[in-house]
DNA sequence: TACGGTGGTAAGTAAGCACTTACTTTAAGG
DNA sequence: CCTTAAAGTAAGTGCTTACTTACCACCGTA
């Protein structure tokens, strides 16, 4: 197999073995054994097993790249339409965590054992976020189109309820006992609960 | 020192470790150093570490016992005061994850290296979060006070925007500059959030 | 056919790990 | 003051870890 090939494989495979175990439950004799070759190739692909852990890390990262809103979102905002904007990026965001488990486990651990390169991922690419849903809340509000609340928080808060959603399906409820609904449904209900609490109209009007 | 007092001495320091580096990432050895004692008389008191790992795990899972709402929000209930429900659940919780932060890294840990014990606590105490929250939506539902959504999507709504929160400040976000707001500020607008959402009234009406 | 570079391994090494053993100190009770 | 049991330790044991070394097999090319 030729070497770049190799790389690509053990990295592959280091991926699953480190976001199930973590950095320091995985070692590098079961990474070597998953691949199907000796320890010492994989010594020869990543100088250490801190290389290959940040090479894992910053690719996951990278591949993200920084953040831009997917094409349905951007067309909604043009739009101004919000429930359009969060119920996409929400989607998107659920679709994405589903589709790469991985991605999830890998950042907490990496998290939890306090690596930069986690604190980078966040510094980068969370700030993103927030700075972007902030500044269309910022807009939003100016327009009367939305109450005024610092966007800091409405965006905690969105982000809280879909990171949370796919926490619970990722790590603590994956056979989903608690909730079983479609991403498509779950970012639906998010955004109305957002956008329109839960609350009746008559017993909203009763109180004010 | 006496035998219980040095257990509950090497337990206390080794829920500081666990919480820090989790299972793998702490060593007997360090343990014993914390608590100035050697690594045989940690082995005294707990035959492996894994024993002491779920002794500690039990420890911090049962002290919180099963869920019961507090004083404050037992009231609200019987007053039937939606926002003094939620609003004094999300400070109780986050109040609850600011004074102990290690509560939640040890639980955080714990799961993704899917130890039993992690798995038992979410089963016991969070099950009963979710029918508890959710028996009083549905009364309130029935009531024609809250809007007809499944109660198990509005709790896990404001669940997610209340531990995100917290995980935001104990792991990703210490410093809190995306977000550094008090609790009973947090407190109060997410359920103002989940109660009313963020659009204006006029711009609610315009579109009915 | 000689050869050099590349893909690959078996067999280490030194350090670190959970856990043990064999021993010493301390202190309360008769 | 002697006994005795518990509190405590120094110095291991055998295994695992990340990482190395020294070597082999193949293959295109000159």
């Amino acid at each position: 197999m030729a070497g770049e090939e190799r790389r690509l494989q053990i990295l592959r495979v280091a991926v699953k073995l480190f976001s199930e175990r973590g950095f320091r439950g995985t070692t590098t004799k079961e990474i070597a054994h998953a691949a199907g070759v000796s320890e010492a190739m994989v010594f020869r692909h990543f100088a250490t097993k801190e290389e290959l852990y940040a090479a894992i890390l910053d690719h996951k990262a990278c591949s993200s790249g920084k953040f831009e809103p997917a094409e349905m979102a951007a067309d909604a905002i043009k739009r101004k339409d919000d429930r359009a904007v969060f119920e996409s990026l929400a989607l998107g965001a659920l679709n994405h965590h589903e589709n790469d488990p991985e991605f999830q486990r890998l950042l907490l651990h990496s998290a939890l054992e306090k690596h930069e390169l986690a604190q980078m991922f966040f510094d980068e690419f969370v700030r993103h976020v927030y700075e972007f849903l902030g500044a269309y809340i910022r807009q939003r509000q100016s327009e009367g189109a939305l109450i005024n609340v610092d966007p800091a928080i409405v965006v905690r808060a969105f982000i809280g309820m879909v990171m949370h959603h796919s926490l619970n399906n990722n790590l603590w409820d994956p056979k989903r006992r608690l909730l079983d609904i479609s991403n498509e449904n779950a970012a639906r209900h998010f955004t109305d609960i957002l956008l329109n609490g839960i609350t009746t109209n008559s017993n909203r009007n009763d109180k004010e």
